[in-house]
DNA sequence: CTCTTCACG
DNA sequence: ACGTACGTGAAGAGC
């Protein structure tokens, strides 16, 4: 017998608001300040629901919809003396309902009648229809729906504490039938909903009455011949009883447009899911989804054979590989063993049998063998630490769920789920204590990878995205492996002695700032620094009330504490994250080997992890100063540094097709200076005049507001505003480009970069206004920055072909976003600095001249 | 685990 | 009138 799962909506959501709301405690909210909390109890109520649905069982959410109902006319003060919700929780109902929606899960509301009256009428619906109906509630008034296949589960206390209440556990608790609840009610009325019912009569009698008499109304007759003051009272107000009877009746005959058949759960989309889950910031319940009801999700048993030698008939023409590894860091992680999907049979080897398979290394080595898998660069970096070749990537998984929508989660379990299987191991995974491995997952991974292609292909070309991954992604991958494979070479004793320097440097600064403070307190800590400034201080400027650098400068002049502060802070930061960060990620070969993650900005471009290499200090002189710890050792070698200048003005120059900023461009005038001529009409302009024209061309890049602007070069909002629409004047066709860019993300969601790579932008239409201008802005900003990012892919595969092709022994060694570090041995640097040069260049076909400059240093400080 | 701060493009 | 620049990662504090 299938089952139907009732939820009584309201009753359950407010349940989860003042569950979740309780003492002073801040509510959760998102980033913006939307409260969420109730919708985050909700939803963990009903995962619980979900994950016990099979298939065939129907699931149904029914509502208030706030306005007057039928009782409400019977009765004016029926529920009068109910306090409004808060504010907090009616900005989540629509909420509620959205999440329902989101996970395609029937919901019903009809003006004039209550959740209670919906619910009823489906539950006995469904009964009828042969479903074994489950209602959840926190109302007492639902047990008269009990009969032999509806039971009421009565939430108490909490989310969790739930009774279950049935044909055979309410009688018994109660001590009378279901149906006699609204006798019950009669007599009693019910507070809550301010009918008062019989005085006199208090649960006790009440229980006695039913249990004797058996029905309201025979209640009544017999109470005439009663000689008692109950007796009394209840002739007496045998009307007033009537009235809450009638009001405690749940109708079960309200006419509704769907039929059983309609509540059967069909399963949810996982980008629908997926995207509500991002909006309202409820990162860990779409990992707590059962993925079993996902629409199109397979979870099959797979079959695989665990073999200590392959034995190939046939030379195959593509496998599937997926290597079964420690989470965590690839460089230096264990590797158990691999799965492999060769001819249609899945085979598992431990990694100690891996070498005796001289017929799986030539395999993996031979580029013609196409290779499928997710995440081919952690593959191959792991499997050169075991002195293991690949190449011959075909399809990646990750590459390709991430140019599809690039908002997702970039782990297998989340990509796979995207793409409809459930990977997690069914086995108790607890077994054994000593053997982490999970061959079947390793399987799994290779067969799906190898499954997926297709389907995944023929969307990305739907998508116009089939070039970027097959041209620019793919092969990057390899790029990215080889890079991660060579490392950085750090110089540990010049950075620790840099770190000793800094060391004294931040215990004077302590004593300066507790001498001055008058007391000794954690600098470290944003929350008691504040207090000292701000408190006890008395330094506050009347706005700021956050430590930040920009909100101590405007205080430097009011207190000398406030520069040793930020002095303290430089050096801290440069101890901390920069000497002792840096050093734990050197490794015995006394290189940095990071991680450069190919599939996680929303823009297309990279990031560096462990450690990030893209955030090594250059702004500030002495932070430089840790530049001279990377270097070789070996004097034959030296660092080439080649970036792009004005990588991000050049191409919106090109993409707006404004010819007047092209030909700024072209005669190698200063941007800066010739935006400063324009917006502030000067022929020559003044040096503080080009900063704030600087401010301006970044401004425009990021999706200006006359606010920020204002705020960036400290002139007021309306001179901002004049010094954009002057910016705008001058510059008519970027005003325009940006005008479409707004129109074609409301109308399309999303925004694209000159390769197709797709940006989803659904918060366009959020009902926040903040929300909706963030997404307005990094609408402006995507296509400029994701395409830098192509660019420099292009950019960086082009060189890296050029290199091999030349057998070159230069090497590619670090990507900052518009800037690439080679490790160049001397012998090559006439030939390679022209080579590389042009090649960036002219990486892309734009209108506009694009221009790399750069040079060699022993050191990355030197290296300019 | 989230927030704040600060390093980079 | 809204509250405000785009994209990242790491460290420390404080829950």
């Amino acid at each position: 017998m299938n089952k139907a799962y009732i939820i009584d909506g309201n009753s359950l959501l407010f349940r989860a608001y003042y569950a979740t709301a309780y003492g002073g405690n801040e509510i959760m909210r998102t980033k913006d300040g939307t409260p969420t909390n109730a919708v985050f109890a909700f939803s963990n109520m009903l995962n619980k629901v979900l994950h016990s649905l099979k298939e065939g069982d129907a699931l149904f959410v029914g509502f208030d919809t706030g306005k007057a109902t039928f009782r409400h006319k019977e009765d004016e003060t029926y529920k009068a003396n109910r306090k409004p919700a808060p504010e907090e929780l009616k900005i989540q109902m629509p909420i509620v309902r959205e999440l329902l929606h989101s996970l395609d899960i029937f919901t019903f509301e009809k003006e004039g009648f209550e959740a209670d009256d919906i619910c009823g009428t489906a539950s006995k619906m469904l009964a009828k229809d042969n479903f074994e109906v489950i209602v959840y509630t926190s109302d007492r008034d639902f047990l008269q729906l009990i009969e032999k296949n509806i039971s009421i589960h009565i939430l108490k206390t909490g989310m969790s504490n739930i009774v279950v209440m049935n044909e055979k556990t309410m009688p018994e608790l109660y001590g009378f039938q279901p149906l006699q609840i609204i006798d019950y009610k009669g007599l009693r009325g019910d507070a809550s909903d301010n009918l008062q019912g019989i005085p006199g009569v208090g649960d006790k009698t009440a229980v006695k009455l039913i249990q004797e008499y058996g029905s309201f109304e025979a209640i009544v007759e017999a109470a005439k011949t009663m000689k008692s003051k109950v007796g009394e009272s209840i002739v007496e107000n045998a009307e007033l009883g009537r009235h809450c009877y009638e009001m405690a009746k749940i109708l079960t005959n309200v006419d509704l447009p769907f039929t059983s058949q309609d509540l059967v759960y069909e399963g949810y989309d996982f980008n629908k899911i997926n995207a509500f889950c991002n909006k309202y910031e409820l990162k860990q319940f779409i990992n707590r989804l059962p993925t079993t009801l996902k629409k199109d999700s397979e979870d099959i048993e797979i079959e695989f054979d665990e073999v200590s030698k392959l034995e190939i008939k046939n030379k195959p023409t593509e496998i599937a590989i997926a290597l079964d590894i420690e989470p965590g860091n690839y460089n230096d992680a264990v590797v158990y063993g691999m799965g492999l999907k060769i001819n249609n049979q899945l085979f598992y080897i431990r990694e100690e049998k891996f070498k005796d398979n001289q017929e799986l290394l030539e395999i993996l080595k031979d580029s013609s063998i196409k290779k499928y898998c997710y995440d081919y660069k952690a593959i191959k970096v792991a499997l050169h630490h075991k002195s293991i070749e690949i190449s011959g990537l075909y399809f990646d998984a990750l590459l390709a769920a991430y140019l599809l929508d690039s908002t997702l989660v970039n782990n297998v379990d989340s990509v796979m789920h995207f793409f409809g299987a459930n990977i997690a191991s069914k086995k108790d995974d607890s077994l054994s204590l000593f053997d982490n491995s999970n061959p079947e997952r390793a399987c799994k991974i290779a067969y799906y990878s190898y499954k997926f292609a297709n389907k995944a292909l023929s969307d990305l070309d739907a998508l116009e995205c089939l070039k970027l991954y097959q041209e620019v992604e793919i092969p990057l991958a390899s790029v990215l492996a080889d890079m991660e494979i060579e490392g950085f070479p750090l110089d540990v004793e010049v950075l620790e002695k840099m770190g000793e320097n800094f060391k004294v440097q931040l215990n004077q600064i302590k004593e300066r700032i507790y001498s001055l403070a008058g007391e000794e307190f954690n600098i470290d800590s944003p929350k008691q620094v504040g207090e000292i400034l701000y408190n006890k201080l008395g330094l506050s400027d009347g706005k700021k009330t956050t430590t930040s650098v920009d909100a101590l400068k405007l205080l430097v002049n009011k207190h000398p504490i406030v520069s040793e502060i930020l002095l303290y802070r430089k050096y801290s930061k440069l101890l901390s994250t920069y000497v002792t960060g840096l050093s734990s990620h050197i490794y015995g070969d006394g290189k940095i080997h990071a991680i450069f993650n190919q599939a996680l900005t929303q823009t297309g471009r990279l990031s560096s992890s462990e450690p990030n290499l893209q955030n090594i200090s250059v702004r500030d002189e002495e932070g430089k100063l840790i530049r001279k710890a990377f270097y070789y050792k070996d004097d034959n070698y030296s660092i080439l540094s080649l970036d792009y200048s004005q990588i991000e003005l050049r191409i919106l120059a090109s993409l707006s097709n404004c010819k007047k900023l092209q030909d700024v461009f072209a005669s190698g005038e200063d941007i800066h200076a010739a935006t400063a001529a324009n917006v502030f009409h000067v022929e020559n302009p003044t040096p503080d005049l080009r900063r704030r024209a600087k401010a301006v061309n970044f401004g425009i890049i990021y999706g200006i507001s006359d606010w920020g602007l204002s705020e960036q070069i400290g002139v007021s909002v309306k001179d901002a505003k004049s010094i954009i629409s002057s910016f705008y004047d001058a510059y008519p066709e970027i005003a325009k480009y940006f005008q479409k860019i707004t129109t074609n993300v409301v109308k399309d969601g999303y925004v694209t970069t000159l390769l197709g790579r797709r940006r989803y932008l659904r918060e366009v239409h959020d009902s926040n206004y903040q929300v909706r201008e963030f997404a307005r802005r990094a609408a402006m900003n995507a296509p400029i920055q994701g395409t830098a990012a192509d660019l420099i892919k292009i950019a960086m595969i082009k060189v890296d072909n050029a290199l091999k092709e030349k057998k070159l022994k230069t090497k590619l060694i670090l990507q900052i976003h518009d800037e690439l570090l080679f490790k160049v041995p001397s012998e090559e640097k006439e030939i390679v600095y022209p080579l590389i040069k042009d090649i960036m260049e002219h990486a892309m076909e734009l209108d506009t001249k694009l221009e790399v400059d750069g040079g060699f240093g022993h050191t990355w400080y030197d290296a300019k």
